[in-house]
DNA sequence: TTCCCTATAGCAAACGTTTCCAGTTAAGAT
DNA sequence: ATCTTAACTGGAAACGTTTGCTATAGGGAA
């Protein structure tokens, strides 16, 4: 009899509140929101009084309205550039499983690599009261920055990005380490001509990978050839056009970087259209170990991070920042993994 | 000094709210709401009035009031196996893109292939009240499908899996047409033995993938033979150890149908493991055109269906279903791409 | 001039929780 | 037997909005 009034209301009326929980179990509003809430002022007795009603009614209890009341939402803001590239998918996928596991839902949101887009984006993300946002920023100079930084009360980490002079966590990987050792790899071996394509160096990675690069020729005391470098964008019809005026160049680089997926995918293109093999005709290292690579080109020589460590890692200073912890910075190890590509052209 | 105040205010004190627009506009607060919400009972001065007030102030209306009060949330829960397959990430990508234009968000949850992950993520979502979810299940038997999907009372909208009996929309590919294109295909070309590496049948792909390609054998009057069928895992682990039994066969299999992403690392890899090369030793087609393919294996045939549609498909059902249409059922096109992966193997 | 209607504005209730404060009971101390 | 305290419970305010209802003013019709 009562069982069935229960299932009616749940399927025909609307949902559960704490307050038809309240009546059926006779006590209350401020009890089963304390029972339920694992509160300490409230008896055993109690207790188990409530779960049994509110597992009986299949109470769910409204998360928006916890959020409004309690000022906390749970929720964590993911803003990336492309949430196809899959390095982002990859680290995106430990992040969102170590903020689960501890209570966090995430928010996903692209920006296509525009910074309007992003400023919206961000903007949407304050408004919906998230609690922390973590970023791959689009650029490290974008007009929005300052406001979309230290605007927000909450914590953020920076996936990637040096931002000076704002309260914010990073990861930062060390390519420079990473690159340095391939560049020393290749000057060894003998290359002299070696071109490097990559994205514009309003992030840190450009900058830091440069940093290696430049330090590399330096260490080897060898003067660097500004024209081998295409250093603008990370999409991969900029690599592709990039590259083919860099292997039409006299004399042709004898190697080749390429710095993220999309310079990865259009230098491949570009050799492919020149009927140029990696490791024989010219040395190729990526920077940056793409998951599907070790499968299909398992001979691509890498500078490798850990990505789902970075994801990892990022949601813990997430964690930290919400509890109250002064913002960090973490950082992430590189290092240069020498396949078969990266032999060759000489 | 009344602008000085306002500053103070919006960097020392909390979140600026309509009250204290309210108050320094000297009108209602219900006057702000409707002018800021577009209400056509508002006077054009008192709307100009508001909307510089606001402005000054920097205010930011509270999504989670809002969605308390009018109990519309403009969220939708994405739930999927793993963002970290391409063919999610893009799917993925295109779908908040269209959402996003939109006005609602995505909140993304991963189930790692884990019912018990799953269910738990539906809870949660059911929880945070969102408007609708868009979901790609583990399985079509898990035992708290019925729960989930008939539970909320929220549109579902279904990537590529029929249910039946359940109120919810989907997007389902033909695949039977491309495998059947691809198989007569190879059939035509004279071969016999050909085997199929795939996911379990307790989803529509496997089932659909299946018909067509027993269909293809049955049109050309030709038996199938069982034994050269592994159904049953999704991961790149299953495919490996399966495909390097099917290739220990004798006779050996001539050709080899890859399911999805990870059947295509298992295999690729049980190939290279017996120095067995694509469109020569053995013919070799991939269900699912995956992003990254065109690039590093061009020479791959492939079932093709187009990945970004699917998204939007998946995000214009949602809408629909959102504004009170009743469910439906949306069907994408394969069409079998030959190169040269496909060739070779008799 | 009077009446009615329309356009606009304000008041207050409601959404579903959490949490502060006050009240009740019973146990232990004197 | 009385007082103090601890352990709980209940009532009500608050979180920041939207929205139904009521009130007012001004304009047009009779």
């Amino acid at each position: 009899m009562t069982s069935d009034e229960s299932d009616d209301a749940r399927s025909i009326n609307q949902r559960v509140t704490i307050r038809e929980v309240a009546a059926k179990a006779e006590v209350a509003l401020s009890s089963v929101s304390r029972a339920l809430s694992g509160h300490p002022d409230v008896s055993d007795e109690m207790r188990k009084r409530v779960k049994e009603v509110a597992d009986e009614l299949g109470y769910e209890p409204n998360l928006v309205a916890q959020s409004l009341r309690s000022g906390v939402t749970r929720t964590i803001g993911f803003v990336v550039r492309d949430i196809n590239n899959p390095m982002f998918a990859l680290l995106a996928r430990s992040c969102e499983h170590e903020l689960r596991r501890n209570g966090y839902s995430m928010i996903l949101v692209n920006s296509d690599g525009n910074i309007e887009n992003e400023n919206r984006n961000f903007s949407l993300l304050r408004r919906r009261r998230v609690d922390g946002i973590i970023a791959s920023l689009v650029s490290e100079d974008s007009p929005y920055l300052r406001k979309n930084l230290a605007g927000p009360r909450c914590p953020i980490v920076l996936l990637d990005r040096e931002v000076k002079g704002v309260n914010a966590s990073a990861v930062l990987a060390d390519h420079a380490a990473g690159v340095h050792e391939a560049v020393t790899h290749l000057i060894n071996k003998g290359h002299r001509e070696i071109a490097f394509v990559t994205g514009s160096n309003n992030v840190y990675p450009t900058r830091n990978r440069l940093q290696g690069f430049t330090k590399a020729f330096e260490d080897a005391n060898i003067k660097i050839q500004p024209d081998l470098m295409a250093i603008g964008g990370f999409d991969a019809e900029y690599a592709l056009s990039h590259a083919r005026i860099l292997l039409h160049r006299n004399p042709a680089p004898t190697a080749i970087l390429a710095g993220g997926h999309g310079a990865l995918m259009g230098i491949s293109r570009a050799l492919k259209e020149k009927n140029l093999t990696m490791g024989k005709e010219i040395a190729f290292i990526a920077l940056d170990q793409l998951p599907y690579l070790e499968v299909f080109s398992d001979n691509i020589s890498t500078v490798y991070r850990d990505t789902e460590a970075i994801g990892r890692e990022a949601a813990r200073l997430m964690l930290e920042g919400i509890e109250g912890e002064a913002p960090r910075v973490s950082i992430i190890e590189t290092q240069f993994i020498g396949r078969t590509s990266s032999q060759g052209g000489l």
